[in-house]
DNA sequence: CTGAAAGCGCTAACAG
DNA sequence: CTGTTAGCGCTTTCAG
C-alpha cells in the first residue's frame, strides 16, 4: 500500500541526529563529519529517503527546473533539439519543464505565465516570438531567458542561432557555381528572423553576382503551404534552381516536383534546404542543405543560460554559430560538372 | 531590475485581508464574497502576483506536474505523442516534466527516481520498460504511473498500447491477399512487447493460412540495424514481401531495398510497417502501414492517469485500441490485381 | 561540526 | 465568509 514519503525529520530520528544535519548531508556544498554522513546516509537508504525537491526548491529559492517552449514538434529539427537539450541539461542537474505553445492550447503569453508560476530558474524559447511585453515579466520576475534559433531585435534578448546569414549566402554561392540561371526561393514564416537571415544572406549573395531572384513564394514553414507554393511557383514561371528556407518545407517541394509536377532533382530542377534534419540524409532525398550545428548551438544556449542564473548580471549574449553547407544530391553540383 | 517575486502576504496588505483569504481567491475550489474577490484580484493585478505553484505544492500535496520518460524522440511517433500528451494535460491543468531515458545521461533507474524527486502525481512511461523494482517504488510513494506503448505482465500496472496482437495479423492477411508466398519479418528490439506482440500477430495470421516465415532478421528498432537485417535477408534467401516492426525501419527497408539493392517497391519487393507516422504518408515513401490511433492513445492515457490520481484505488487498466491497415502503394495491393 | 530556531509561500483546519 | 493558527519539508542563520 501507498507508503507515506519519508522525510527528513524521520531520517534524522533513526539516525539518532539533528534534523538539519540530514538536510546537510544532502546538500552538495555542505558539510558535516564522515561519521554523520555514514549514519545518515544508512537511514536513509533504509528508509528510503530522498529529498524533496520542491520543498527544496521553495526555501532555496531554485528550482533546478527550465521552462522549455516550444511550438510544434512536426519539424524534425525540434524534437532531436529538445532530446539533446533535455539530456546537456540533465547532466547539469536541471530538469525540463516543456510548455507546448500551440495554437489550441492558448496563446503564448499565458503559457510563459504558467512556466513562472513553477518558478523555474530559467526559459528556454525554441522557435517563438515573445511579445516584449512578456520578456519584461520575465525580467522583472528575475528569470533569465534564451531564445533558441530565433532572435529579436531586444538587446537584453539573449538567443542563439545558426549564422542565418551566412548561411543563406553559401547556398547562393552553390548555386551560382552550379550554373543555374533562374533562382527562387520559397520562405518560411516571414515573422521568422530565421527566415528573414536566410533570405537576406541568399539575395546578398545573388546580387553579389548580379543576379536576383527569378521567382518567390511563400511556404510558411508548413508541407502543405511548401507544396502549394511550389506548385504556384511551377505553374508560373519555374526556376532551374530552388532554395528552401528549411528542410522540413525541402522535402515537400522535392516530392511535389517529382510526383505532381514530374520535375526530376536535381536534373530538371536543384533543391537546397536548411537545418541538416535526419531525414535530409535518407537516400530517397539525400538533401543538399545547410547544417545548423544542433550540438553547438544547444551547448551555447545551456552555457549562456546556466552563466545567466549562477549571475543575473551577466551580459546578453547573441550567438551566431556558423553552419557548412552539406553536398548531397539534390543540387547539381559545381565541382562534378 | 528584477523586482523581488510578490507574495500572498503583500497582496494582502494591499488588499486590506488577511493572507488566507488571498489564498481562497486562487483556490478553485475555495469561496469568498464578491467583495472581497474583487480587492484582491485588484490588488493583485496591480502587483503582478501569481501564486507560487511549488509553494502550493509542498503544501496540498499536488503538483499537478506529471513525469514523462522517454527514450529516444527519432522516431517520428514519439515526437508526435509527447506534442499530444503535453497538450492534453496542459487542457486538464498538469504540465509535463520531461526525462529522457538515453543511454548516455545514466540509466532509467535513475531517471525515475529523479521524476520523483519532483513530487510528480503520475508518470507517463512511454516505451521504456521498468523493473519492477522501480514500478514497486513508484507504488510505495503513491505515485501512478501509466505505461505507454508498451505493457508489461505486471497486473498492478496500467497500459496504453494499440491492438498489436491484432494489427500484425490483419498484415498477415494482407499480404497472403496479394498473393505473397515467401514473407520475411524485420523485427524490433526483442525485449519490447510491442515487438513480441506484432509478430505474435503476424505468425498468428500465416499460420492461419498454413504459412509460415521465410526470414527473419531483427532490426532493433533503428534505422541502421534495420538496413543490415534488410541487407543480410537479401543476401541469404529474398523474401517476396517484408512486414517491419515499425515504420521508422520500414522506411530504412524501403530505402535500402531502392538504392542500394535496386529493388523496386512494391513491383519486387512489398513493404509494410507500423505506425503510420506521418513521414510515411509523404509520396517518396507511400507506406501501407497500421496505424496506431495517437490521439485516442493519449486520450486513454491520460484518461486513465487522472482517474488514478484522482482515486488511488482505482484498478489497474490495459487498454489496447484497435487500429486500421492504411493501404497505401508499398505493398501490392489485392484490390488490384 | 552540530543542533535549535526561524523561516520560504502557501493551504487547511479552526473558531468566530 | 473571514482571520488566526498551524503546519508542508526543507535550507539557513545562529550559537555553541
Amino acid at each position: 500500500m501507498a507508503q507515506a514519503k519519508i522525510t527528513s525529520a524521520e531520517v534524522a530520528a533513526r539516525a539518532g541526529v539533528s534534523q538539519s544535519a540530514v538536510s546537510r548531508v544532502f546538500t552538495p556544498g555542505a558539510s558535516a563529519s564522515r561519521k554523520t554522513v555514514e549514519k545518515v546516509r544508512k537511514a536513509a537508504r533504509e528508509l528510503g529517503y530522498r529529498p524533496n525537491a520542491l520543498a527544496r526548491a521553495v526555501v532555496s529559492g531554485k528550482s533546478r527546473m527550465i521552462g522549455l517552449v516550444v511550438a510544434y514538434l512536426e519539424n524534425q529539427f525540434y524534437p532531436d533539439v529538445l532530446e539533446r537539450l533535455s539530456n546537456a541539461l540533465q547532466e547539469k542537474g536541471y530538469h525540463v519543464l516543456v510548455f507546448m505553445a500551440s495554437h489550441t492550447a492558448g496563446n503564448i503569453d499565458t503559457v510563459v505565465e504558467e512556466i513562472l508560476d513553477y518558478q523555474v530558474d530559467g526559459i528556454i524559447a525554441a522557435s517563438v516570438a515573445l511579445s516584449s511585453d512578456l520578456s519584461n515579466r520575465c525580467n522583472a520576475a528575475g528569470v533569465p531567458m534564451v531564445l533558441f534559433n530565433r532572435s529579436q531585435d531586444d538587446k537584453d534578448m539573449s538567443a542563439v542561432t545558426s549564422d542565418n546569414l551566412a548561411g543563406g549566402r553559401k547556398v547562393a554561392e552553390f548555386l551560382i557555381a552550379g550554373g543555374h540561371k533562374k533562382i527562387g526561393y520559397i520562405a518560411g514564416w516571414e515573422g521568422a528572423s530565421t527566415q528573414r537571415d536566410r533570405e537576406k544572406g541568399f539575395t546578398d549573395g545573388l546580387a553579389a553576382a548580379n543576379m536576383a531572384l527569378f521567382a518567390r513564394e511563400v511556404g510558411q514553414f508548413t508541407m502543405e503551404d511548401a507544396r502549394q507554393a511550389t506548385l504556384r511557383m511551377f505553374a508560373s514561371n519555374p526556376p532551374d534552381a530552388v532554395f528552401v528556407a528549411n528542410d522540413h518545407m525541402a522535402m515537400a517541394v522535392m516530392d511535389t516536383l517529382r510526383y505532381e509536377l514530374n520535375l526530376k532533382v536535381p536534373e530538371d530542377v536543384s533543391v537546397v534546404g536548411y537545418d541538416d534534419v535526419p531525414t535530409s540524409a535518407w537516400p530517397a532525398y539525400n538533401l543538399t542543405t545547410v547544417r545548423q550545428p544542433a550540438n553547438r548551438m544547444v551547448a551555447e544556449t545551456v552555457d549562456i543560460l546556466l552563466s545567466k542564473i549562477n549571475d543575473k548580471n551577466t551580459e546578453p549574449k547573441r550567438i551566431e554559430i556558423d553552419g557548412p553547407l552539406i553536398v548531397r544530391g539534390s543540387a547539381r553540383n559545381p565541382k562534378e560538372q
